[in-house]
DNA sequence: GCGACAG
DNA sequence: ATCTTGTCGC
């Protein structure tokens, strides 16, 4: 039988994963390593992808988690993947990504198994990256296990290092005029650990952006900015509205339909395919290592 | 007892 | 995270 995700766990467990965090958070790259962010316009980057976990009302144990990949700059839905998931680990402040992460990178392995081309050039996740109890939150976690860029995007601000959400940081959070303002997070070690970004130009309530992995907090920053419609950069957005709304469609009773249900006009068909690469002979593995489609350069 | 608490 | 409707505004 599944375990359910119960109360805390032991205090020997949350050493546990204090000390897998640390050693993971050694090969936590801060820094810019693809050509494309360090772009004003960001060319060359066309696919940006977001994820997400939702739950299921009155069970703590049933979760959806989401993967979605979009191009850019169009943010267009091109790859979608929800799946039910089993939790094992109860949510923890800190520990976020052991209740979590494991399925997004299942999300990942799928999609590298089923369409290696429509593999991201970067990943929003939805938590904070080094703005962490430890500097190494989920979006951390879920770079270093999969080597991909990665994005912490939180919706409110983690008290940790000195930050306070205080009257002094509401001040400066009404001192952010337009789409694309944003003022640094200091921690008390001198350390900035993330920025509080206004998405966009009707959003008051700001977005607090920190590096996950393989990217600058400067690039993190603009290409969050770059990626909003609305309050929520939209690959993490359209990940959470699929999430939930398969949530729903598996909820649904026969015998009580749910009058709201036609309800979510954002969730449509993703698009075609991009790159017109319908087949390729197995075995030739020339774009990725693991066996499956292959995914050419050229 | 009081405040904090990513999702 | 989830519980929840209408409502004010462009």
């Amino acid at each position: 039988m599944a375990r359910e995700a119960a109360g805390k766990p032991p205090e020997e467990i949350l050493l546990d994963w204090k000390r897998e965090q640390a050693s993971l958070k050694a090969r936590v790259v801060d820094q810019d390593t693809e050509a494309w962010q360090l772009d004003p316009a960001f060319s060359g980057l066309q696919r940006v992808g977001g994820v997400d976990v939702s739950f299921v009302k009155d069970d703590s144990g049933s979760a959806c988690a989401s993967l979605v990949v979009l191009n850019y700059p169009e943010l267009e839905v091109l790859y979608e993947d929800c799946r039910m998931v089993t939790l094992t680990a109860p949510y923890v402040s800190g520990f976020l990504a052991f209740r979590e992460v494991s399925f997004l990178v299942d999300a990942v392995q799928r999609l590298q198994e089923r369409e290696p081309c429509l593999m991201p050039q970067v990943l929003f996740v939805d938590g904070n990256g080094v703005l962490h109890h430890r500097g190494f939150g989920v979006a951390c976690h879920l770079g270093v296990l999969t080597d991909l860029p990665c994005i912490g995007m939180a919706k409110k601000l983690l008290q940790v290092d000195g930050l306070k959400n205080n009257a002094l940081h509401k001040e400066k959070i009404q001192l952010l005029k337009a789409g694309g303002d944003s003022f640094p997070l200091m921690g008390s070690s001198g350390t900035v650990l993330g920025r509080a970004l206004r998405s966009h130009d009707h959003s008051t309530k700001p977005l607090y952006v920190s590096v996950g992995h393989k990217i600058s907090l400067e690039a993190a920053v603009r290409l969050t900015h770059s990626c909003c419609k609305f309050r929520v950069p939209e690959p993490v957005r359209q990940a959470d509205i699929r999430s939930r709304d398969y949530i729903r469609r598996t909820q649904e009773v026969q015998g009580a339909p749910d009058p709201q249900s036609g309800r979510s006009k954002e969730a449509q068909r993703p698009k075609a395919c991009p790159q017109g690469v319908s087949e390729e002979p197995a075995g030739t593995s020339k774009g990725t290592s693991a066996g499956g489609k292959a995914c050419p350069r050229f």
